[in-house]
DNA sequence: GATACTATGTGTATATATAACACTAAGCAA
DNA sequence: TTGCTTAGTGTTATATATACACATAGTATC
């Protein structure tokens, strides 16, 4: 930091400030789950939004995506991806704000510890299909990252973000099923990810009452492009 | 606009201002182009970036988007698309500044009048394989649109933003060609684009020194998802 | 130790989609 | 009438996607 800061000329001008909103993602008891913050204060007290805040002006937009992440769940290094600039002058009723969405995904919600702000009545993880409408336009948004997670899970590896390091292709077959809502067929399933070659054996299940599963984990979770399903 | 407009609290908080900048893109001579201007200022006098400006306060980022096309090349109603949002810290080197980048299209180049502004040194369109290094972190705010473009043209039927109302099937094979770079053959390009059923016969060509093609016309120009190519 | 239970793991045949390939047709100009 | 130029057309081979049913390997129980 030799340079000498410059700060913005905000009072030159009305232009807008942004923020950013998050979908967290995660596999909780085969279901599909967002984390959701309930709203403390007006103009929502009491409503259901999604958790996000202000870009400061000395952070980046994704450096702030991944701040607000560790400030509520604790952890960094998951995967991010920026959704979708929502940009209504009236979609915050109390102030100009434009909100650049992001998508995160947890592999493991074991290592994940919710923490309540003094900004929040509290923090918590909602299956998607329980979720009622949200504070300002995060409705809309969630909508958004579930069609870009679909798409996504169809056409790249980015499943390898939603599961932990060692699974079982039954697993990972699950967790496709819950995403697309349909069901696949066991055999074709198995025979296209073998195919693609992303994975390796790790070991094998015990401690089942029934034949114990053979465990994978990705060869690498680099995003790829790959015709999934 | 009968509620009273409050004023955002820029002076309360250090957050960040936003702009929108485009993509233009036209196909003119058999090649893409795309629409850029000349910096007549520092800190980037002389280099060549995209056209864009700052979120007014009263008006949606869409809607800024729409109005930068406007008082640029004096038209409105092309199709545009947000594609993603730059916001490290420095891009802008004076300011710090979001970028909402755009995607817009040009179906008829001579529906267009490009406008200098007093901010501007000129306005013009570049083949995007003469473009050299732009100001900001423009080039890959190209590159970023320039992969959108190949992307949707392959999944969607975005092609008919391309191209005027009434077209040949060896023109819009064409644009299919001088956007994904390669060659592509006519019969099967035919035989998908009619298996589609986006088109409609829209009379014959005429006054040209060799068989006359027919035309054609898009049924709908409402983006759809279908295979292309 | 035999049996029941449960989720795992495997192969083939058919249908569909993609890719490769070359000649005739229609209008204009000389 | 001939030559020139781009338009327009079908078939075959290959690759991919889909549909479908039973044997297997552990654990738990009697």
């Amino acid at each position: 930091m030799k340079k000498k800061e410059k700060k913005p000329e905000f009072e030159k001008y009305e232009y807008s400030a942004a923020a950013v909103d998050l979908v967290i993602f995660a596999i909780i008891n085969g279901e599909l789950n967002t984390l959701l913050i309930k709203m403390k204060y007006k103009p929502f007290k009491g409503k259901l939004a999604l958790p996000g805040g202000r870009i400061r002006v000395y952070e980046s937009v994704d450096k702030c995506a991944r701040r607000e992440i560790k400030e509520k769940i604790g952890i960094n290094n998951i995967y991010i991806e920026q959704l979708y600039s929502f940009g209504d002058v009236k979609r915050d009723p109390s102030v100009r704000i434009i909100s650049v969405s992001y998508l995160a995904l947890i592999d493991n919600i074991d290592n994940i510890k919710l923490k309540t702000t003094e900004k929040y009545e509290k923090i918590c993880w909602m299956p998607i299909n329980k979720v009622p409408k949200l504070a300002y336009d995060h409705s809309e948004i969630l909508k958004y990252a579930l069609s870009r997670l679909k798409s996504k899970l169809i056409y790249t590896n980015i499943v390898c973000n939603l599961l932990p390091k060692k699974f079982s292709l039954s697993e990972m077959q699950k967790v496709h099923e819950i995403i697309l809502n349909k069901k696949l067929d066991k055999r074709n399933f198995r025979k296209k990810v073998f195919s693609l070659d992303l994975i390796k054996e790790a070991g094998r299940e015990a401690g089942v009452p029934h034949r114990p599963s053979k465990l994978y984990s990705f060869k690498t979770k680099k995003l790829m492009i790959v015709e999934m399903f």
